[in-house]
DNA sequence: AATGAATGAGGGTTCATTCAT
DNA sequence: GATGAATGAACCCTCATTCAT
């Protein structure tokens, strides 16, 4: 009685998309990994031809691969907005942004080229989370007002970007991050 | 009696690359510019081989260029260092380096991406310049002390580079980051 | 006691290799339509491995289509032949063969191109009909004798297929062929 | 004093292009040759990848080698129809185009399919010189006028293309197709 | 010595066929 | 036995490099 008859012959084909789809995360989350169509099926253990089927084109397969890796952070974002205050969200959710996004290091690359179509619809969202955040936490008195929402959230989503692209990875830097940019954020007076 | 006969036809060879040179920086400082070889031989009027036989390949001329783009503005950052205060010197020099940088949209990505050896040297010169404008700060009691200045070197080396990749560019954002970023780092207490 | 469970597994295949030949046909009968093989598996609601393991490939399928779509106008070449006169026969087929090809376009390509073996043996009997036809006009002194049956044959049939490509399709010139032709035919003196 | 200083850098490269074309030309002329890039390249002695560069791509490449090939047939009917009487023209000029596309096989498919500039240019010129030798020819009481001269002309053209993509190649279809076309042609009364 | 042209390697994509379910 | 999926071959195209002029 639990959705028996619909998906029926797709097994393989399943385990195989998500075969090519890990496979294109993995290499999203390496440095300088070769983002061919033929690199990820190797990587994948699939032929070049069955990853370009499985998603219709190497486009749509990295908007696949980027919008999976995005996704939990956008819910994340999320949730953290509902649980607790603000600021505090705020301050949690910078913190496994930087570690996401050092994690998945080529996502950025992609972030910023490519027009995806998913991946920009996450992107919008997690933006939304953040001015959300940026907003409730001007209400509530933790942040300054003299910088508009938009400009300090695209300053925030930008700097973690950087900080996330530095190689080595560090620690100490993703922690100054938070330190410098959170202090720096504090309300004037 | 010295020099005999060898320099005078270098003097084709020399304005060339100068030509090729000034081609390719100014493709770098376009951000959707085609940066084939022959794209750039065609802004410098020459011919394709002509540009590669002048640097010995295309990565080598891309490592010049930027090196070209990226000179001045460590130099600039030095004669900041000896004209004034370490802080002063570092609010003028980080304004600076993201207008030049906005302005030279593209060098950023061979920043990131290649391993080019002029350009590694420049880069580590103007980690070193940044770096001397944090100690001084600090021995000056205008900063923080409580982070390493080298990690806040990179924090405001890669958080720079990442305001200047925003599209479309935009003043008020240049503006917050040196706002935000100078406030975390004014001295705790 | 004869044949005794063989066919009864065959009743599928046969249904199967029935919708796929219609599938083919009705594609080879529009103009631009895709030729694939999973077109025609999709026109059919087949799966792709069906259609070509109910033929061993694409082109004996395609060979079938054809065929099938020539087999009903050599019949009717044959019956004209047994129910008129040569000439009338001829002057009625030659209207029909034009609107034939004329609706069923693709088809034309094919007989082209390809050397398919029952499609060639259809279009034998095709030109068999029509020189049977052209020399029992001969016989009945409607139609100049001095240009051999075997040549007049082919140009009938190569000016039908190309009238019938002529895109759009024009009646007018299905006409103006009929006209033109048959009068160039008649006797001379 | 003959254009001196123009055209000094391309010997080679004149003399390549002129290569590819007539390989293109030379497999344009054989019933079933493969017009893929690298069967004309290996037919020219050259590179694929040169063709494609002395041609902007596989269209252009074919445009250029199909008008190669129209254009003196073209030119051809357009001197008869200065020369002589348009009916006279109209004679030769079919005679000479089924000799022509005899010799020149594949040009048809080409002409029937794609849409190349040149080619399409061409070949309106074509059909608008045959459309004059028809409207010639009424004028001189030398062919019928209960047929449109447009349709006659698509009716000529088509036919001729036709004829000439007969295998094998038969002068005696060609001689009938002359005789009986033109004899159909014939004023009636 | 400069250069336009040639090229070989590599990219993404399509398709007839084969295979595992 | 039917099938969706896998695949290898083939196609067109781009580009950094090399060569002949």
């Amino acid at each position: 009685m639990s959705t028996p008859a619909e998906p029926k012959r797709r097994a393989d084909a399943v385990r195989n998309r998500r075969l090519a789809l890990d496979a294109a995360m993995a290499l999203l989350a390496e440095p300088g990994a070769t983002l061919t169509v033929e690199a990820i099926a190797r990587q994948a253990g699939l032929g070049a031809a069955t990853v370009v089927r499985a998603f219709g084109g190497k486009d749509a397969l990295l908007d696949a691969a980027v919008s999976g890796l995005l996704e939990p952070v956008v819910r994340r974002a999320r949730d953290l907005l509902a649980e607790t205050t603000a600021y505090q969200a705020l301050q949690t959710f910078l913190g496994e942004l930087i570690a996401f996004q050092t994690a998945h290091h080529a996502v950025n690359d992609q972030l910023d080229g490519l027009e995806l179509p998913a991946t920009t619809a996450l992107r919008a969202g997690l933006v939304a989370a953040v001015e959300e955040m940026i907003e409730g936490a001007r209400r509530e008195g933790a942040i300054r007002t003299d910088i508009a929402p938009a400009v300090v959230t695209t300053l925030l989503g930008r700097t973690a970007l950087a900080v996330a692209r530095a190689q080595p990875p560090s620690q100490a830097l993703a922690d100054a991050y938070l330190t410098v940019l959170l202090d720096g954020l504090r309300p004037t007076g």
